[in-house]
DNA sequence: CTGTTAGCGCTTTCAC
DNA sequence: GTGAAAGCGCTAACAG
């Protein structure tokens, strides 16, 4: 049986007592040790091949030094608010832990992963304009630091971290209508068997109306469900439309559905349908053909800044004015809109 | 300054001693501890809203309840992986902590992890095929536990959890085969400068040619780079096939090609043309139009499995006979190929 | 400025 | 069967 080295041999191979061992490692403000002794510790922890006990030491401090990120699985955006906090935490020293949907309650369990000191903040990647008003409460009498990506837009005692849907339409908007000079055609998908928007396509939906008055525009606005293709809808909609026509999608998925039609009809898309998306959520635009044009997420961006805020947060440092952090969207051009040669690569 | 409630307050609420309260806590085997006692401890926790502390109990029982994930970032399929792994954690009482691809010497710092008691064993997803002895030999030199999603087929002494290429082929052509009658050909792409296939895509090869030669069919391999696209050179090919034709795809990405060649010619993929990819490395097969068909690495499945046995590694429980886990792909027939008519959804 | 020491909260061994 | 006590390895407060 190997005993496992500890800071107290460490301590008599280098000469010195247990503390000064910690100040070195730790480098303990207000705690001077001479050069020479600090050498004497370096060199002894690298002879007997130290590591600290991270258990003993985060015992000892109270802080875990991890948070905990949340998010559903499924999404493979997920994976890049993921990579974002995770280059975040290494940075700055700390560890990320990993939690999804799993079924059950959860999100509470969340809470108890802080009581057993087992996290110092939680990040969670909530769907668009997500608020759950019991859930804030809950983090706010455990006294979790707590930070939200893409949740409690209309929360301002809520930290979150959130895309600005309203300009990211208008940068569609203002791109494809520069490239085409045609009044652009709004496809509005949304879930479930009701026509419910949430908080962001209620937005996206507003900016479209407003910029189009602003540009004197008359507005079209195509209104269907996301799941249960009815091609014939489609179909008929696109044999009506004057070629070329323009057209945006709030979800990628629309223009997933615009690609199916026009391969029915025969109509080449970039050439007699320009299409855009105003998100990437299948992660496929690229790989459409024509690849599909759209603003996109930076959801690694939200990633490092919601995991940023949040190790600000538990560090007490420098309280933001406002919990809110607002991103702007990426206009990704591709072959579904005229191109512009690109200059430079 | 609210103290911290500790195992000291519930067992003097209960009137019990400590150690009393940790046997109900954690089961101890071989000690009993009456139900009235029993019912007194779980009263006083509640009351008290005590949680044990994670560290205090990971210090003390040298275990930290933890393992690491290590992967790409960018690829989304790594965090199918992850989905897999953390389920199983969470059912057997574990925690994920995830790293990635950060720079530097990240893989070394897994090793220090574990000197650091943070962690008890490791999960990495490798690429197909990957093999690194050096970091075999420092994994067990410190005794850590250790675990790969597909790679080092060839050490028979690390465990992994591996895909059967041979059998995917196979799958594939056996499929594309009875759907067609066609003899299949086999579109191989490679990265990087010159023709170096991997472990995965030898063996894939190796299958394309079995499979054939068993068949009495003509083997047709196109061979291509993976980057940068030579339009002339697809077109030229795809215009002098015969139509219709059935082609294998070793890499989805073949198969995004074959489909802007086709577009180019205006040839219809899924009438004149079928085409059946041999991964889902892009993710986006299902989003192209048509949908493309192809065998899928089923690394949820892989990421469980890889967790599952690394636990049990762990918790040194029944030691498998081979430390080799192989795992077989899944088939999803899409539009790409001719389509028989589904069964009961 | 340096070294000693008292715990952090838990589990487990050891007497009773 | 129950209760006391000995640490796990570390850090920070406090003597020297």
């Amino acid at each position: 049986m190997n005993k496992r080295v500890t800071s107290h041999d460490v301590a008599k191979l280098a000469g010195v007592s247990r503390g000064v061992v910690s100040a070195v490692l730790n480098g303990t403000p207000g705690i001077r040790v001479s050069e020479e002794k600090r050498r004497d510790v370096l060199k002894a922890i690298e002879e007997l091949n130290y590591s600290v006990d991270a258990q003993a030491r985060s015992m000892r401090t109270g802080k875990s030094g991890c948070i905990a990120a949340y998010g559903n699985l499924d999404n493979p955006f997920f994976l890049q608010v993921l990579q974002g906090a995770q280059r975040v935490c290494t940075e700055r020293g700390y560890h990320l832990l990993l939690y999804g949907y799993n079924g059950l309650e959860s999100k509470q369990s969340l809470i108890a992963l802080f009581n057993q000191r087992r996290i110092d903040g939680l990040l969670t990647k909530d769907v668009t304009g997500y608020a759950d008003d019991k859930w804030a409460a809950m983090v706010k009498e455990a006294g979790l630091p707590y930070m939200s990506v893409e949740g409690y837009p209309e929360r301002e005692d809520v930290p979150s971290v959130l895309l600005d849907y309203g300009a990211s339409i208008r940068l569609a908007l203002d791109e494809l209508y520069k490239l085409t000079g045609l009044p652009p055609i709004y496809v509005e998908l949304y879930n479930g068997p009701e026509y419910a928007p949430n908080w962001g396509d209620r937005h996206r939906l507003a900016a479209y109306k407003d910029w189009m008055r602003e540009k004197l525009l008359p507005e079209t606005v195509w209104t269907c469900k996301a799941d249960g293709e009815d091609a014939d809808w489609w179909d008929e909609r696109l044999r009506q439309l004057p070629r070329p026509s323009a057209l945006l999608a709030n979800w990628s998925r629309g223009g997933l559905l615009l690609y199916r039609s026009a391969h029915r009809l025969n109509l080449r898309i970039g050439k007699e349908l320009y299409v855009m998306a105003a998100d990437n959520t299948m992660g496929a635009n690229a790989y459409m053909v024509p690849a599909l044009s759209s603003v996109e997420v930076p959801y690694l961006a939200m990633g490092e800044a919601g995991a940023g805020r949040l190790l600000d947060m538990i560090e007490g440092k420098h309280p933001q004015a406002s919990p809110k952090l607002w991103v702007p969207a990426t206009l990704v051009q591709r072959e579904s809109t005229p191109g512009i040669p690109m200059v430079g690569g």
